[in-house]
RNA sequence: CGGGAUGUGGCGCAGUUUGGUAGCGCACUUCGUUCGGGACGAAGGGGCCGCAGGUUCAAAUCCUGCCAUCCCGACCA
């Protein structure tokens, strides 16, 4: 390809909307344009990255037996009301565009594949002699964030290879879900990434078991929690650790304690000379359920930790049988708009009563109690008083009465130590997440019927998994990773070009002639050449070279009278200055041997 | 949705306080000189100043409403 011809258009300012290295350069190089708010054009160079990571993944894919599809991105309200999803991604603050056709029928613009898949594997399959089977598509999706951001990191239209698989049994799921498991760490590492794997939440896409990849860079999104010695890391929605030892409180009668104006636990500390893990704090809560019931919580906390919210509303999804929708804190609002009276907040304890529910309009009347481990093992304890401006000292939780259910709902944090290892502490860096696999089970096919005849001739539900791999983010993700001050520089793996051919001045007859003759060469051998062609100043061109990132550059200079042509790689921008016929054989070499 | 900021040629900005009919740098076009790290000179082209109302002899500038974008939280590949 020649630069003349590549609608190459690049910025010497930086666009002031763009906050992140990597999409800054996106911009400036001319690799993608916003058209609205989370949603870009891939222009030229940035298709081409796309298509390589593409081929890398097909590849990867390809070679653990899945096959590659194209399913429907218009998918029916039918479908997803069967899974039970279509409430919780259209209602609310729901992520699925959604619309109607002429016939009013409604239809949504597929996030993600599980309905439409599942669908599609039912009917086609009917014994066990026909599975495993994985099936995968590279395809775009739509997903209306609430806070699209940072260029292709987080944006509404974006593409994605996303694998399903369907098995017989669970051994076979974990089987596959392990092949992709290494899949994916191939995939990354061709791709020229440093990732980790992380335990993490399965979130909205349900499921027992699974893994989220992480390419690691300062701007991610995500906070990743390790441990020193490797063996563990997670995402901090999902982390566990060992939280530290309580302070025990001294002997004491039980008994009341005046605390005006003390509602947090730090004026409680400082008022009373105690510390946080002496005290139980209460979070008033309230859960929707995706039918709209509302449902009241109490959580009680030990005072020096903070409540995890996925690790809440999971545990709430499982209590409740329902998933839910949202989870909002229970504010003096909320209270009058139910017709309630106040409540005393910063004293409440874990036995408030129910009757303060008794008149509530819409929300359920009983609480749901629930608290966490480390509180539960508290001994002897000081909580609210549920009466404005006292609390109690010396409780236990007989002298509470209550039974809140309990459960890890606390937020692992850097400095905590490890489970596996105490001596250990849990480390923190962010990532972004640029892939993530699940061990569905049977959350969807049992949801839509899909099923098969098994051994004994007996109807079972499919056991299913399902894999994704965000290739856009990925792309910009490698941008994050590796740049510097004067712009990017791609992995060669999924470069855009491999080398570009810089003819310092291309008015000179020998410069032009000899960068043509290695242009032709070059791309005779194979290899993905750029020729810089334009009537530009060496100075320009350079610059270019550099923001767009191209792992190898060959100039043809002053030195081309003496048959001498400059090799240059941009990761280090180390020069060499070599006889045309080494340079281009040197060239040859590092490329082929360089390609994964 | 809540909190903050910003909207002026393709990009980066000034002008808004104190109303007088739009300017700078980059990019673009033409000519000349230059030619190894974003050249110089000359001459050009391009803007309903986010949109809609209002105040005024006169609005980018003042008032009201809306819209959009970006940043901080919930969402996630």
């Amino acid at each position: 390809m020649r630069v003349s011809c590549l609608m190459l258009v690049t910025l010497r300012d930086t666009p002031a909307d763009a906050e992140i290295t990597s999409h800054q350069m996106l911009l400036r190089g001319g690799f993608i344009r916003r058209v609205t708010a989370g949603v870009y054009a891939y222009m030229p160079l940035m298709w081409r990255v796309i298509q390589k990571i593409s081929s890398i993944i097909e590849e990867e894919m390809d070679s653990i037996g899945c096959l590659q599809t194209l399913l429907p991105q218009l998918h029916p309200s039918e479908l997803w009301k069967q899974s039970g999803r279509w409430q919780g991604y259209t209602a609310g603050e729901g992520i699925m565009f959604h619309l109607k056709d002429r016939q009013g029928r409604e239809i949504g613009l597929g996030p993600t594949h599980e309905e439409v898949v599942t669908k599609i594997a039912s009917e086609s399959i009917h014994s066990y002699k026909q599975l495993p089977v994985s099936l995968y598509q590279i395809q775009t999706k739509f997903r209306d964030e609430i806070r699209p951001r940072f260029g292709l990191m987080r944006s509404r239209e974006f593409i994605m290879k996303d694998a399903y698989s369907f098995h017989s049994n669970e051994k076979c799921l974990q089987g596959k879900y392990n092949e992709m498991n290494d899949a994916y760490k191939r995939i990354f590492s061709r791709c020229g990434l440093k990732t980790v794997a992380v335990d993490a939440d399965s979130g909205a896409i349900g499921g027992a078991s699974s893994q989220e990849f992480m390419v690691t860079a300062d701007s991610g999104e995500d906070l990743i929690l390790t441990s020193p010695d490797g063996k563990y890391a997670a995402n901090q929605e999902k982390a566990i650790s060992k939280a530290s030892e309580p302070l025990p409180l001294p002997e004491g009668k039980s008994c009341f304690l005046d605390t005006p104006s003390q509602g947090s636990i730090k004026e409680l500390c400082s008022a009373n000379g105690l510390d946080a893990s002496q005290i139980v704090k209460v979070l008033a809560m309230l859960a929707i359920k995706e039918d709209g019931q509302q449902q009241p919580l109490l959580i009680s906390l030990r005072g020096d930790q903070e409540l995890n919210e996925v690790k809440l509303t999971n545990f709430l999804s499982g209590l409740l049988e329902k998933p839910l929708i949202d989870l909002q804190p229970i504010t003096q609002e909320k209270l009058n708009a139910q017709g309630l009276g106040e409540w005393p907040f910063g004293s409440i304890g874990p036995d408030l009563s129910n009757e303060l529910l008794k008149k509530a309009k819409t929300w359920e009347n009983q609480f749901i109690r629930l608290a966490d481990k480390t509180a539960i093992e508290l001994k002897t304890f000081v909580c609210g008083a549920n009466e404005i401006d006292k609390h109690r000292a010396f409780i236990t939780w007989a002298d509470l009465g209550v039974h809140p259910k309990t459960s890890d709902f606390r937020k692992a944090k850097p400095g905590d130590r490890c489970s596996h290892d105490p001596r250990q502490k849990l480390k923190e860096s962010r990532g972004i997440e640029v892939g993530h696999i699940f061990q569905l089970g049977k959350k969807y096919s049992k949801a839509l019927d899909a099923s098969f005849t098994n051994e004994e001739g007996i109807n079972e539900n499919f056991w299913m998994g399902c894999y994704g791999i965000g290739v856009s983010r990925l792309a910009q993700a490698a941008i994050e990773q590796n740049h510097d001050s004067s712009g990017m520089s791609w992995p060669i793996s999924i470069a855009p070009f491999e080398v570009i051919i810089v003819p310092a001045n291309i008015q000179d007859p020998l410069q032009k002639s000899l960068s043509e003759l290695i242009y032709q060469k070059l791309k005779d051998q194979g290899v993905d050449a750029l020729l810089d062609d334009r009537k530009e100043r060496a100075g320009v061109k350079f610059k270019d070279a550099d923001l767009i990132g191209i792992p190898w550059r060959l100039v043809i200079g002053r030195d081309a009278s003496s048959d001498k042509v400059e090799l240059t790689k941009r990761d280090c921008k180390k020069t060499e200055l070599l006889k045309t016929d080494e340079a281009v054989k040197k060239l040859l070499e590092e490329i082929f041997t360089n390609r994964s």
